[in-house]
DNA sequence: CATCGGCATTTGATCGTTCAAGAAGGCGAG
DNA sequence: CTCGCCTTCTTGAACGATCAAATGCCGATG
C-alpha cells in the first residue's frame, strides 16, 4: 500500500515549503511561474489530493451541499426529484462540491437535522425543495446565516433569499394556449387546493388568466383536490357531469391527468392510437406521461439544478449574484392533446 | 451568534479533561458512572456535537458512504434507484453514517472518482449497484482494501465480497407459477440479451425452470432485446405471430411489459377495466405499473438498502458478518394477470 | 550608503479531536 | 510498610491543512 501523500510530501519533492504548495492550489497568482510549474509537476507525479478534513478544520468550509431526499409519496412524481438530484450532483461536481443526502419527516424535524449536519459536518449550504407559505426552514437557516437556495420561490417571506423556480403559471398557460389554438373553447382545470398549495395557485392562475385573456369565462370548469390518480378521475367525472362539459382539461400533475384520462374513457395505449375524445394535458412530463402518450408540461430540471448550484457557489465564493432565476417550462405534445 | 462548542467547552463545564469527554462518547464503559452522567449533562446543555472533520483527521474515518446516482436512462425504471437511495439514506442515518452522491459515465471513469473521493474525503465505503460480469470496479476497490457492498451479486469474481441481492429467478418463477395456477399453459417470456446481462439470465431461468418443472416445454416462446417500450411491443408482436401464440407473457421489466400490453391490444385504462386478452406480468413494480394496473414483481428495495448498510457497518465497526443476503421479491397482482 | 517597499517564500501557530503514555488514588497481598 | 495492580482520569503530541506574520532578496529612492 502506497504511503499517504500529504502537502509535506509534495513540498519535499518540489523543494519548497508546505505553504508554497498550498498557495499553488489556493492562490496561484502569488507564486512565481517557474515555482508553480515545479510544484504542479510534483503534485501530478505523486497523485496528491488535498485532504478535505484538514482543510475544513482550518477554513471551516467543507465543500459539501446537503439535499433532502423524500419518500416518493405518489410514485409517479418521484422521478422529478430523481432528475433534479442527478443534475445537482453533476453540476456540483464540476464546481468542486459534493452532494450529501438526508431525510426528514417534517419541517421541524428537518431543522433538527440542519443543526446536526452543521455541527458535525460543517455543511456549506442547503438546497431546499418544495417551499410553502410561512416555511420555518428558511427562517431558521437565514437566522443562522447559513447559505441556502430554494427550488421553488419564497412565499410571503419578508427578507428574500436566492431561489430558482420554474414558471408554473406559464406552463399551464402554454397548455391552455395550445388547446385554444387547436379549437377548444371549453377548457377545464383540475388542480390542488389553493390555500395549502402555493404552486397549485400558480398553476391554476396560468390556466385562468389565459382563458380570460382570450375572452372566455372559465366559469365553474375547475376542481381542486389532493394529488392522486383516483382523485383526478373523480374530479373529471364531476366536470363531465356539468351542463356544458369541457372538451379539454389542464391538470396540475400527471397523476391527476392520468385519472382524468380514465374518466373520459380514453383508453391510453401509447403512441399511434386514436386521440382521446376529450383532450388532457398533464404536468411534469413524468415517465408515465411519456409511456402513455400523455401531453404534459415539462420542467427543465437539469437547468434548474445547475442554477441552484450557480447561486450557491456565488454566495460561497463571494461573488453573489442574488438575482432569482425563473425558468420557462415547455409543452411536450403527445397523443392526448 | 453562539460561540462554537468544542470538546474543551464541554470539558470545562463538566470539570474534567478533554479526553474524558472523548471517552464518554467513544468508550463509555471506562468512565465512572457519576462522571459519565456529569459530562453527558454538559453535552446536552451545550448542544455539543463532535466535529467530524477533526475526528476524521485523527481516526481516518469519515462516517461517509458514497453511492452513484445514475441518469434515469429509461425513465420508467428510474424510480427503482430512487427508492433504494431513500432506504439507504435512512438506514445509514440511524447507523450514524451519511450518504454522499457521485456520478460517473462508465466503470473506468468511476474508478477515477473512487480515487478522488478516497483521497479528498476519506470515504469509509462504497455501495455499488448493477454489477456485471468482470466488473473492474470491485477488483479495484478490493485491491485497495476499501470496504464496499454491491447491490447485485458478484458474477464470476474469484474472491467474493459482501453483497445483497434480490432473487430475480424467484421473481419470474412466482409470476410463472401464478400464471400456471390461473390456467395458462402457453406462457412466453420477453427479456434482455443473455451474455451481456447477468440479471437477465436470472430472470429468464426463473421462468424457464418453472415451466420445465411443470412438465411444459418452453419451446421458442421467448425473445431477448434491449430494454424499452417499443422493443417490448415489437417482441410481443413476434410472439403473437407464432403458430401457437402464448396466452400469457412474463417480462424482465415494466418497460417491456408495457410494450407487450400495447401489442396485445389491451387498452390499459386503470383498475376496474376488463382484463387483457393476453396476461402480462412486469418486473420492478414501478409507478407506471401501479398506475396502469400492470401485475408486476416487486423488489423489497427498502430492505435491500438496509441490509447493504448492515453489511457495511459490520465491516467498518469490526464485527463482520460476511454472509451475503438474498431477498425474496413478491408478486403484486393487478388487472393484467 | 542607508533605507524603504514590494515580491516570493518560509516559519510557527492553530483548527478540534483521538491516541499513547503517564499520574493519582485505592486496595489487597506479601 | 511496601509493592504492584487496577481503575479513573489527565497531559502532551499528532493528524494535514491554512492563516498570519516574519524573512530574505532585489532594485529604486533620497
Amino acid at each position: 500500500m502506497a504511503q499517504k501523500v500529504t502537502i509535506a510530501t509534495v513540498a519535499r519533492r518540489a523543494q519548497v515549503s508546505r505553504q508554497t504548495v498550498s498557495n499553488v492550489l489556493n492562490a496561484p497568482h502569488i507564486v512565481r511561474e517557474e515555482t508553480r510549474r515545479r510544484v504542479q509537476e510534483a503534485i501530478d507525479a505523486l497523485g496528491y489530493r488535498a485532504n478535505q478534513a484538514a482543510r475544513q478544520m482550518r477554513t471551516g468550509r467543507s465543500r459539501l451541499i446537503a439535499v433532502r431526499i423524500e419518500p416518493t409519496r405518489d410514485g409517479i412524481n418521484g422521478s422529478v426529484l430523481d432528475r433534479f438530484l442527478h443534475g445537482l450532483t453533476e453540476t456540483a461536481e464540476s464546481a468542486g462540491y459534493r452532494v450529501m443526502l438526508y431525510t426528514a419527516t417534517d419541517a421541524h424535524q428537518e431543522i433538527d437535522v440542519f443543526d446536526d449536519l452543521l455541527g458535525a459536518y460543517d455543511l456549506d449550504a442547503f438546497v431546499l425543495t418544495g417551499t410553502e407559505h410561512g416555511d420555518p426552514r428558511t427562517a431558521w437557516l437565514a437566522g443562522r446565516g447559513v447559505p441556502f437556495v430554494t427550488f421553488g420561490r419564497p412565499w410571503g417571506v419578508p427578507d428574500p433569499h436566492p431561489w430558482v423556480d420554474v414558471d408554473n403559471a406559464d406552463g399551464t398557460a402554454q397548455a391552455t394556449r395550445h388547446l385554444l389554438a387547436t379549437g377548444h373553447r371549453r377548457i377545464g382545470y383540475i388542480g390542488w387546493p389553493l390555500p395549502s398549495s402555493a404552486v397549485g395557485g400558480e398553476r391554476r392562475s396560468g390556466w385562468y388568466d389565459t382563458l380570460r385573456a382570450a375572452g372566455i369565462d372559465p366559469g365553474g370548469l375547475h376542481r381542486e383536490t389532493v394529488d392522486g390518480i383516483a382523485e383526478g378521475e373523480w374530479m373529471m367525472r364531476e366536470l363531465l357531469a356539468e351542463p356544458t362539459p369541457p372538451t379539454a382539461v389542464v391538470c396540475a400533475s400527471d397523476s391527476l391527468a392520468l385519472g382524468a384520462l380514465q374518466a373520459v374513457g380514453a383508453a391510453p395505449g401509447g403512441p399511434g392510437r386514436p386521440a382521446a375524445p376529450v383532450a388532457v394535458v398533464g404536468f411534469d412530463d413524468t415517465p408515465v406521461a411519456a409511456a402513455l402518450g400523455l401531453t404534459s408540461v415539462s420542467q427543465p430540471l437539469g437547468t434548474a439544478a445547475a442554477r441552484c448550484v450557480d447561486l450557491l457557489t456565488g454566495v460561497l465564493d463571494d461573488h453573489p449574484t442574488d438575482s432569482p432565476v425563473l425558468l420557462q417550462p415547455s409543452l411536450v405534445l403527445r397523443r392526448t392533446a
